[in-house]
DNA sequence: TTGTATGCGTTATCAT
DNA sequence: ATGATAACGCATACAA
């Protein structure tokens, strides 16, 4: 034995079985091989507890099975909730996913695709804030929530649907005059469509809005200003906001009850992703859900599809509305997707 | 030119540099070279946009740089706090994390297992619920929660001291009559400690209490009839309850309110684990904060030290407790921890 | 059908 | 100090 301690090899099993070392190889691989030295091999690999090394089959394949993610966080339950799907879409396709956490650091998120590269990963999926990001064409590239150029598809939610629905939830629920907050990157990125198919709805259905946007790193206060702005006696001349996340959400609520607003009942509130409590108990607002499941599978599937033919460069999967609690609502309207 | 469109290698470098082979590996590994032939290896792999193949380095070193993280999934927020910062650490150490989602199955667990071992990884955390695991000597294991058995190391939070520390606040706050609510697996898991510390907290300080303890898969029904069971004329008898988990204390409030009871006014409830909204907002009930960027420090700490010799069979790191709305607390307990 | 030999990209051990 | 060459574990084209 050449080898001391270490895993055994195919060479191994193939002196143990007393077979040569192809035939060790075809048996690994299900090809076609006599019956008794099928036995011989198998005997042999169960005996050594062998497993194949998958870095020399990458090696000989230049395939690795492996996809890298490129994602700020697990922390943040949409984040989380994402890289769980797509975990399960690709081990569900014997895909490996390789973990990068950006914390949306551009110079991370470039130095990761450097890493991905070196570990020839078989495709990056990306959600990434960084619009100088340099993506070679040599490697299968989906982006999620940006696009990033023709040749790159993109993955999102049907955002401008979604901040439509909004509006016309709010109609229906009896709004007279809403609001829309927002808060996030400068960046021309898919979520930002929310806010203009939210003035569509509102223009849709004639009911006035107003917007107050500001951008990541600004003070919050700057919506409380807003509200005390529109307060006569006590009263908020507003009576619905959506939100352009759960995130917002969450604290625009406890910002109106502070103001002694009660929630659903003098404003109501939508938010936007589907965030529930503990992943899978209750929405924490009412809200716009994202399909996370359906947008994992479709990046996976875009991204390992081997014909380069048809790469769409925008998918939109389309949103749903899920009532939380921050909304006047009909009790039938629960919802128990995941 | 052997290739056509894949990755430029070792050879091609040296072959546009007009230098050996050996000198190109040398340069890439920054051992001394002379300065000449240094920039020129530099300079063709600038032009050629080369990158070392780590799978190729993997195979020659029997080393992989990477480490698998079996966890049940991303979603729930406790794991994909835990992810997030096992990611970080291990990202700190130039190592990689293969993420393997097991959603809690043990037959998916143990073939995960014999992925990661396929993978050559250098070692494996794991969080898992298979009592019956099997993992061979041959690599390295960390495991989060429960112990394994001497030779492999757990690593968790001090959770009796977190169960104490739930039962001396709640004394401290003035509560006569605690109780325990519980909800989990009966496997003999660390996290089973809080319900020992808990009556050994009330012990200490005098404090009368009961338990409530169901299993997985059981009805929280059974919740709702013990505090019936213990009312009287619309008061609880009880003032204090522990949960085992943040979930669980989530559930418990939503079900004291919906009995008339007011938190924390009427009953005081204290969660465990210090789940926050969004991953970084507030804390979502008053908690025993599980001490999780240590906890991945540790994990990742443990399972790469080449000293084999100093294995401790069980670390505990200490935990700490926050105010989340659910107690009666003074404002400047505020905690703005990670 | 089975065995043999070569190459994948890298590192390390040799001579030079 | 540099260049040639073997070896890592596996797959495969080719010879037997």
């Amino acid at each position: 034995m050449k080898r001391d301690n270490s895993a055994p090899t195919m060479k191994d099993v193939a002196r143990e079985a007393g077979v040569a070392l192809g035939t060790v190889s075809k048996v690994v691989n299900g090809i076609p091989v006599g019956e008794s030295y099928r036995i011989r091999v198998e005997e042999a690999i169960k005996k050594l507890n062998y497993q194949v090394n998958s870095y020399a089959q990458g090696l000989k394949a230049n395939k690795t099975y492996t996809v890298a993610l490129l994602i700020p966080n697990t922390r943040e339950p949409f984040f989380g909730l994402l890289a769980y799907h797509i975990n399960l879409a690709l081990l569900k396709r014997k895909y490996r996913l390789l973990l990068l956490s950006t914390d949306s650091d551009m110079a991370q998120e470039q130095e990761y695709i450097t890493m991905a590269k070196q570990n020839k990963v078989d495709g990056i999926i990306g959600l990434t804030y960084n619009p100088d990001l340099v993506v070679e064409e040599g490697i299968p590239f989906v982006s999620i929530d940006r696009s990033m150029g023709a040749k790159i598809p993109c993955v999102a939610s049907d955002n401008f649907a979604g901040g439509q629905l909004a509006a016309e939830k709010l109609a229906d629920l009896g709004c007279k005059k809403v609001a829309f907050f927002r808060v996030g990157s400068v960046l021309n990125n898919e979520p930002n469509k929310r806010k203009a198919g939210f003035e569509n709805g509102c223009l849709s259905r004639s009911l006035p809005y107003e917007m107050k946007i500001i951008n990541t790193g600004e003070s919050y206060d700057e919506f409380e200003r807003f509200l005390l702005d529109h307060m006569r006696d006590g009263k908020l001349e507003i009576d619905g906001v959506f939100c352009v996340t759960d995130g917002l959400a969450y604290f625009t609520c406890k910002l109106l009850r502070r103001l002694g607003l009660r929630v659903p009942e003098d404003v109501q509130v939508i938010g936007f992703d589907g965030i529930r409590y503990f992943g899978n108990a209750d929405y924490i607002c009412s809200t716009i859900v994202q399909p996370v499941p359906d947008l994992a599978e479709m990046c996976v599937e875009l991204l390992l599809q081997e014909s380069m033919s048809a790469k769409p460069p925008l998918v939109c999967l389309p949103v749903t509305y899920a009532y939380g609690g921050t909304t006047l609502e009909s009790p039938e309207e629960e919802d128990k997707g995941e």
